[in-house]
DNA sequence: TGTCTCCATGATATAACATAACATTTGCGC
DNA sequence: GCGCAAATGTTATGTTATATCATGGAGACA
């Protein structure tokens, strides 16, 4: 079993979440690839591991993984992905490689990163920011 | 005419670009507001100025006016915004209102803003990045 | 133990967002 | 006028996401 698949285990112990099938199933199912997977894959995903599969499904399971800081949504892509440092709270930026596909997630905010400045000068109050960016990663740079 | 709408015809004269009634009418209708439209709004809109309405019709005004910059699209909300500073090269980030749906769009990216590090860091090759974030504007936050 | 309540899941339907594909028209250089 | 390229018209369909109501299952508590 994986690492984050037990912190997100200890963590749903710890406040009281129920980490249900259907949710660890999901969760193992994105964090086995490195990159984001739609709510409708997954949904086959599911069928094929003997889940139900309407639509629902999946994104109720998606919905509390992600309200629980275990996956993120990839806006750009209308697709999730599995987080890859689960139970802290973060702001996460991720790179999205156009050519492979994949996916990496960093740490983007700090008090005096642009986005907190950009709000400070505005005076809005921030509550979350989604940071996406596309381009070439490290190897298909190197290729290319 | 608004300003913006003269910035767009002068640029797309200068660079051979057709600014053709339905994509001049949709950026008026996008720079009428400061909250995001979504495309079958925009395609009401439209009908209701005596323009075709199929969905593509928007659809490729949008994407036209998208991608010369004269509008951008809001990934969370899937749906768009007129620029408020057309022509111009440029990294917005916006600063998005949940009780109000105000939209701001600000300057964001510079050789050493977060995303240029974590992605240098990375040895990730950036091409475009999107910066969105919802909270309170100064006005909603005043009152709450 | 019964039953109440809360939350998760099952199931059906439909809403909302977006594009494929092909026909037709328009503007423009020659 | 003719041919090309780009824009628009038109039909159909694909993709993503949610509303709604019914059913089930675990824990609280008398």
């Amino acid at each position: 079993m994986s690492k984050n698949i037990k912190v997100a285990e200890q963590y749903c112990k710890e406040n009281d979440l129920k980490f249900t099938p259907v949710r660890r199933k999901v969760l193992e199912l994105l964090l086995q690839k490195n990159t984001a997977i739609g709510a409708y894959e997954i949904l086959d995903l599911l069928r094929e591991a003997g889940f139900k599969n309407q639509p629902p499904v999946a994104y109720r399971a998606l919905d509390f993984l992600v309200k629980n800081g275990f996956a993120h949504k990839i806006e750009q892509l209308n697709s999730f992905i599995g987080c890859v440092h689960p139970g802290k709270d973060h702001s996460p930026a991720f790179m999205i490689c156009r050519n492979c596909d994949f996916v990496a997630e960093e740490e983007a905010i700090s008090p005096n990163s642009s986005v907190s400045k950009i709000a400070s000068k505005s005076g809005f109050k921030v509550e979350k920011a989604i940071i996406e960016a596309q381009g070439l990663c490290h190897s298909c740079a190197s290729v290319a």
